[in-house]
RNA sequence: GCCGGAGUAGCUCAGUUGGUUAGAGCAACGGAAUCAUAAUCCGUGUGUCGGGGGUUCAAAUCCCUCCUCCGGUACCA
């Protein structure tokens, strides 16, 4: 049997789950999980929450909460989301857990011990009050760069420069509101610089069969050359590091593993949970993960988004190839992203549509397979794609419900009509029919295919004795999305899959046109009852094939029969039948009892997908209004603002976002750099009367000094617009206050 | 600016290593049918394959150049 691990980016538990991520990393992976089930393979579908980081330390302490209650709040609003949406996991764990942060220690005292692992001291700022160093976010200061007073400390919001966090000016502590000062500390960096070669030859050996846009990442990082890499940092949340044997406990005091480090390992130590859970029910043992990390006859498919890219091609696999005995992702299908109504998802602007919210107004089962339909169908397999809800309302109503729900439906209940609840009996006409479908099938299995057309003109008259060509082109058809379908799925190839099954769905409604068994019944009801016996084998095997895609409809729909509900989801009991190829044979018998049923697929309404639309980037209750924080009336008199008088403006030279303005400031002319150039041409500003910040301190700017700043009013979503005296022929230099 | 990616039918997208009249789904139009949620089935495409140039017997596909859009990155005082 075929083993496969299949693991989906661990999300970060600092925020919900939206549709975007969910047709990135999520969906896709538990489609294939699903269809490898069915396909009798052993795999188990591993997931959980990110839970550490410096964010969910600010996000606890911009809540006035712990770290703890941030991850418990993401990590069940998410868990429960998925859920609701079908994620098939084998398990949903979080890296918070004992297990987690022991394997994750283990790694790093292996890497130590083999000397990938660099000490080197550095210099940062510490908090005498709170006793604490200060990382990344947890220190604000002037930009050494651009003087923005609110600068944090790794980067500079306003300017977007990098620097070491010790060349800020004025620094304060945001944890004690005091100035830091400036200490020695000690991190560990990994040298992955020295798996420079090792993960090309990687990268090329599956350049080939992996996505473009994942090799090429990859290889554009190889080509800018393998740095070290700090893989800790001073904190207090997080895998502690003092306790690693061989490590020096004073310098290792207070220091947590870097996320991104510990995060990969996740899929490791939950895994390890898995099996430990697995072995209190004596179905499997606690050392079985090691087969599924360690065995060579296991694949590993690594499901993400594009921004994960080089943390699972490059950064994952160094540091498993840095272990040892470690299997390496066999695939990594990364997605592009999804857009949202032509526009990039946003929680700022409210241009999102969060997993809870959909399930929230759409809690019904079949509006949940409809989504998972639409978002498969509109996969960013290639390039990034687009969601809006308008293709969602067609996905469902067009093809969802008219083409598999309808076909459901008038089958059965033409049958429930018409055969008293019982699948027909065939009559002596037809009794070959169903050995002929097996014997047919096996015929198409045994051979290679070259080309459809020509392997179904190839079958002879006595494998199809009581088949008309009706039930014939039926037959191929069916067999062939089974085929088509499985060859798309193993290639990722998710669009091109979901397509073939719909196209078995399409086959079997022209089958029930072309059969009319609405005249037959009449005419011939012999040929009615045969009719109806395919058309209820096509029931059962459309509910299997589109099990991976709308598990909720699949088990709806078998049900009705009294046989095992079979949509791919966890079930380590019955692992051995491949259903998918079972799905192209006739698996129902003669009289077998049906229940009643019902419509699957209900339509969505015009006003309910305007009322979604309509929600889209409005904010439901009043956000909290930011707290401004008032400063003195001595503070507004520092900045003086004076009217000028642009004189001439032109492009800066190889820039995209900066012009350089000659201003008329009265008494003095002024050169001042603005990123404006995205807003306004040079000619559009010239003669225009500004307003400019006078006595900021000068700055140089791709070589251009720059004495002064101009005012303009920007939104959120990138609008700006400069702003100018009420009267435009107001003296230039004059004062404002 | 640099590095990636993209630009194909009204819409959403396929087009594998260059090879016959460029495809699918949806929408639109015409027809058939009335078992079924007016749901189905059949038929219907004059697309400058972003523009221009080049290589080739042959280019959506390879090369050059320009334009537009999206990421990332470097300049948003």
């Amino acid at each position: 049997m075929n083993r496969t691990l299949i693991t989906s980016a661990l999300p970060y538990a600092n925020g919900y789950i939206h549709l975007g991520h969910c047709a990135g990393a999520y969906l896709p992976a538990d489609m294939y999980a699903r269809f490898l089930r069915l396909s009798g393979e052993d795999i188990i579908y591993v997931c959980g929450s990110d839970e550490h980081g410096v964010a969910i330390n600010i996000s606890a302490e911009k809540e006035n909460s712990t770290p703890k209650d941030i991850i418990d709040k993401y990590h069940s609003a998410n868990h429960s989301a998925f859920q609701k949406f079908g994620m098939s996991f084998d398990i949903y764990s979080r890296t918070s857990h004992d297990i987690h942060h022991d394997t994750a220690k283990e790694f790093f005292a292996d890497l130590l011990a083999k000397g990938y692992l660099l000490e080197k001291e550095e210099e940062q700022f510490y908090d005498n009050k709170a006793g604490m160093f200060l990382p990344d976010r947890y220190v604000e200061g002037e930009c050494p760069n651009c003087s923005y007073d609110k600068a944090r400390g790794d980067q500079c919001d306003k300017c977007g420069a990098y620097y070491n966090q010790i060349e800020l000016k004025n620094p304060k502590s945001i944890v004690s509101g005091d100035t830091p000062i400036v200490k020695k500390t000690t991190h560990w960096y990994m040298q992955f610089n020295k798996f420079q070669e090792f993960l090309e030859n990687y990268i090329e050996s599956h350049s080939k069969e992996w996505k473009d846009n994942v090799v090429q990442q990859s290889r554009s990082w190889l080509k800018q050359g393998l740095t070290e890499r700090a893989i800790t940092r001073d904190l207090s949340w997080g895998v502690k590091i003092d306790k690693i044997p061989g490590i020096d406990k004073d310098k290792a005091k207070g220091k947590v593993l870097y996320v991104w480090f510990d995060a990969v390992l996740g899929y490791i130590s939950m895994t390890k949970e898995l099996m430990n859970e697995l072995a209190t029910n004596g179905l499997a043992k606690k050392e079985d993960w090691k087969k599924w990390w360690q065995d060579e006859n296991t694949r590993y498919i690594a499901f993400i988004g594009k921004d994960n890219i080089v943390f699972h091609t490059l950064i994952f696999p160094a540091m498993l190839h840095a272990k040892g005995g470690y299997l390496l992702p066999d695939n990594v299908p990364a997605n592009e992203f999804l857009n949202l109504e032509g526009q990039k998802f946003s929680k700022s602007r409210n241009w999102s549509i969060d997993l809870k919210d959909f399930l929230k107004d759409f809690p019904e089962s079949h509006y949940i397979d409809a989504l998972r339909y639409a978002l498969a169908m509109s996969f960013p397999e290639t390039k990034d794609a687009d969601f809006t809800w308008k293709d969602f309302q067609a996905r469902n109503n067009n093809e969802l419900a008219a083409i598999f729900g309808n076909f459901v439906n008038r089958a059965m209940q033409f049958m429930f009509k018409n055969f008293n609840g019982k699948v027909p009996t065939l009559s002596e006409a037809y009794k070959f029919l169903p050995g002929d479908w097996n014997n047919l099938i096996d015929y198409f299995e045994s051979t290679e295919i070259k080309d459809y057309e020509e392997l179904f003109a190839s079958v002879t008259e006595k494998l199809k004795r009581n088949m008309n060509e009706n039930d014939f082109l039926l037959i191929c058809s069916l067999w062939k999305g089974v085929k088509e379908s499985s060859s798309a799925f193993r290639k990722f190839r998710f669009r091109d899959a979901v397509t073939e099954i719909m196209n078995v769905a399409r086959a079997a409604n022209k089958y029930f046109n072309d059969e009319a068994p609405w005249k037959s019944i009449n005419e011939n009801p012999e040929q009615c009852a045969k009719s109806l016996f395919v058309c209820v084998q096509l029931v059962h095997s459309l509910s299997i094939l589109f099990a991976p895609i709308t598990p909720f409809a699949s088990k709806r729909i078998q049900m009705l029969f009294d046989m095992p509900v079979l949509t791919g989801a966890v079930d380590y009991k019955n692992k051995e039948a491949n259903n998918w190829n079972f799905a192209a044979y006739p698996t129902i018998e003669e009289a077998t009892k049906v229940m009643q049923p019902s419509i699957i697929f209900n339509k969505v309404e015009d006003d309910v997908i305007k009322a979604q639309i309509e929600k889209l980037g409005s904010f439901e209750e009043e956000s909290a209004k930011p707290k401004e924080e008032y400063i003195s009336y001595e503070d507004v008199m520092k900045v003086k603002l004076r009217t000028a008088k642009v004189i001439h403006a032109e492009k800066v030279a190889k820039s995209k976002k900066l012009l350089k303005l000659q201003l008329d400031l009265g008494k003095e002319k002024r050169q001042i750099i603005a990123g404006v150039a995205e807003h306004y041409a040079p000619e559009e500003l010239i003669g225009k009367t500004i307003v400019v910040v006078a006595n900021l301190q000068p700055a140089k700017l791709r070589g251009e000094e720059s004495q002064g700043m101009m005012l303009a009013a920007s939104t959120d979503d990138g609008k700006l617009c400069f702003v100018t005296p009420e009267k435009q022929d107001f003296p230039a230099g004059a004062e404002v206050r």
